[in-house]
Parts: C-alpha cells; structure tokens; sequence
DNA sequence: AGAAATAATCAACACGATGTACATTATCTG
DNA sequence: CAGATAATGTACATCGTGTTGATTATTTCT
C-alpha cells in the first residue's frame, strides 16, 4: 500500500486552513463552497474530488475529535472503585478530557460556538451524560432521586459543557486542572460553597 | 387610527402556521421562503410583503418573547432583600421566569431545541446571567470568589437553560415550581445533596 | 528517467432559491 | 359603494449547487 498523494495532502490542507478561517468570521451555514476554494485557492470541482458538500467536510473533522474522546471513556469505564468517592475517581478522568479539549481548542473553540454546530454541541453534550452515567450507573438505585435523573444529567451535562466553552472562547486561561477541579467542586457542593462563599450564606431551612 | 386589515391578520398566521410547522421537522437553515409559503398557500411575493427575509421573520417572533422575560427581571432587581437568602428571593422570580417558558413552549421549544436558532440560545443564556448578577451583584465581593466568577455564571447559566430546554423537549412533564425548585436546590447545594444522595457520598477532604 | 496513474483545472450545464418589479385582481374599510 | 390596499401572477437577473467531460499538471512506481 502507497502513501498519500501529496497533491491531496496539500489540497485538504488548503481547504481547512480556508474552512477554519471562515468558521471564525461567520455561521457555519453562512459559508459556501465557493467562499472555501476561492480562499483556499482550488478549484470548485476540486472540492467536490475529496468532499461531498459542506456538511461532510464538517464531519469529518467533528468524527477525528469524538474519536479522541470516547477512547477516554472506554478505558476509563467499569473500574469498579469505591462508591463514595466521586471525586477521586472523577476528577483525573475529566482532567483527560480536558486535555484533549485544550490540545483541540483551535477547532473546538470555533465550532462549539456562536458560528458553529448545534449538532457538534449536542453530541458533545451527550459525551458528557455518558461521562456522569459512566459513574453513576451501578452505584445508585434512580428510584431514590429526589428530581428525575434526566432533569440531574442535563443540568451537569449542560454546566460542564458551558464552561468548558466560555474557557476555550476566552483563550484558555486556566489549565486543564483548575477547570475540571472547578466542574467537580460546584457538581458535589453547589455554586457558593465550592467557590467559598458559603460562610456568608445561610444554610437555607428547606 | 384603523385595525389591521384582516388580510394581513390571516397571512401572518398562515406564515407563522407553516413557519412552525416546517420547524418541527428541519433546520431553520433548511427552510426556505418557498417551503413556507407553499405550505402556506400564499404567494411567494406576498411574504416580501411583510417580512424582509427568513431571518426578520424569526427575529420578530424572538423580540417578542424577549420582551416579556426582560419584564420580569425589569420588575423584581433592586428589591434589597436580606444577603442570606437566595433561595427566598430567586425561587420565585424563577417561577415567573418558567411560566413563560410554559405559556410560549411551542415556540420555545422549537427554538431552543436541536434544528433551533444558536443565536437565540446565546441570548437566553447571557439572560440567565442577567438573572444571576441581579442577585450577586450587590452583594458579594467578587475578588473573594475561589474561582473566576465567569465561569461560576458560565456554569449556571448553561446549566439553568439546560434543564429547560429539556424540559420542553419533553412536553413538560413537570410544572414550573417543581422545575424552579430542583434548580435553585442543585445550584444551592450541589447535584447529590439536591437530590437527596448526600447521605450515600463522603463529605469529601478537600 | 520515463511511463502510467491520478489529481487538479477549466468550461459548461441544469436546477433551484433569492429578491425585486409591475400590472392585475381580490378584498377590506369607512 | 368607492377608494384604498393587500394578494396574485409573471417575469427577470443573480447566485450557489453538484455534475459532466476534456485537458493539463503533478506524482508515483518501476
């Protein structure tokens, strides 16, 4: 077996640098074919030699990212720890993911968000419940909760994902560490006890 | 000054039938004029009539939902309300805020779901920080704070609208109070004390 | 180095959506 | 009922799409 034409290794270089350099200046939807080869240089026919439309160059870049990241929780699942600790068990397996995050900000911060993909985000957010449910799933007996478990998945699914996205759109300020210890805390003790407020507030009487 | 003329009254409704209809079923960058109103069963011209493009046409839908949450948060900052009680001041601005979400879920729940508007997802959430700083604003040094208090709004906001968005996806199976209470518990007290497991985990050692 | 393979280009095409224009018809308001 | 105005029907130029077939340029492999 042969290596890579390196004309297609140019040519599908040229068309992403041109696709990501759009991506940050307007809606994914905004941008046509046409504006991608004429940046990049090609020729419109060229496009269609190595991508069916628009739709399926974005697919392809978003499946080389989920693949990173369900490698992390298939390694990480079923390791059977003890029951009580959360965050123990959490922590270093969200640090990975962050890391994957941080390594992949170029991409993921573009199309995460205002001009990206509702879809990419919804898949990711998915990744996230099955982060939680990968942990939650043998220990505890759902019938016990308080609020509908889905209710619980979508409000950490959803909080989890929202920082990690103002974080990458703010150039990534803090490290892959402070983050996921930031997401764990506020996850166990709520917004103001983990951010060391809660001295000032009163435990409510319920 | 006059009534509107019926004519008017009964295209706008057509539109906004099809519009909605059409909505349920693909992206809102799928639809086009065409698709609305053939649907519609009026002709294409006449949509030129009264709305500039797809996009002004949905940009009038949202204005007016925005109009009424900003009611709300209009009517109930600056209350001065004791500093320890954020369960007792914010549960029922909450409740306001979902008995929109209630009333407008036909709309919201297109809107907000997956062939929904990015934009409008943006604006609900930095809503949702407007709810959340009309809180803390005044009453919390923010240099106290152990994590930067952008990522705490980034949590909560996105969090908040999470659980929303779910909720209507799900025809709203909960009422608004029961919605409003399990948020204003999870961000208060964390995932597992909120949902009555505390007992199960470990206080953890920091 | 040279021949065969194949990637990229160029020009052309049919198709469908857009937004606008104008004359005509239908409907509403006062 | 008469005047106002909303809706229709038709046409048009423009733009992006995806595909084609012939031609040129570059790369790979022997």
């Amino acid at each position: 077996m042969s290596k890579t034409d390196r004309r297609i290794i140019r040519t599908k270089n040229e068309i992403k640098q041109a696709f990501f350099s759009l991506l940050s200046e307007k809606n994914f939807e905004a941008i046509t074919v046409r504006d991608i080869t004429e940046l990049a240089n090609i020729n419109r026919g060229t496009f269609y030699l190595h991508y069916v439309d628009k739709y399926n160059l974005l697919e392809q870049y978003e499946n080389e990212i989920f693949e990173k990241f369900n490698a992390i929780l298939d390694a990480t699942t079923n390791l059977d720890l003890d029951i009580n600790q959360f965050k123990q068990e959490r922590l270093p397996v969200m640090v990975r993911i962050l890391q994957v995050f941080y390594e992949e900000a170029d991409f993921l911060k573009l199309i995460l968000g205002p001009n990206g993909d509702p879809y990419f985000h919804e898949k990711m957010r998915q990744f996230f419940v099955r982060y939680f449910n990968a942990y939650l799933g043998n220990r505890t007996d759902k019938s016990k909760w308080r609020f509908p478990i889905e209710l619980t998945l979508a409000y950490n699914s959803n909080a989890i994902l929202g920082v990690i996205t103002y974080w990458l759109q703010h150039d990534t300020q803090q490290s892959p560490e402070e983050i996921a210890t930031m997401l764990i805390e506020t996850i166990l003790k709520g917004t103001f006890e983990a951010s060391g407020l809660r001295s000032i507030f009163e435990k409510d009487s319920e």
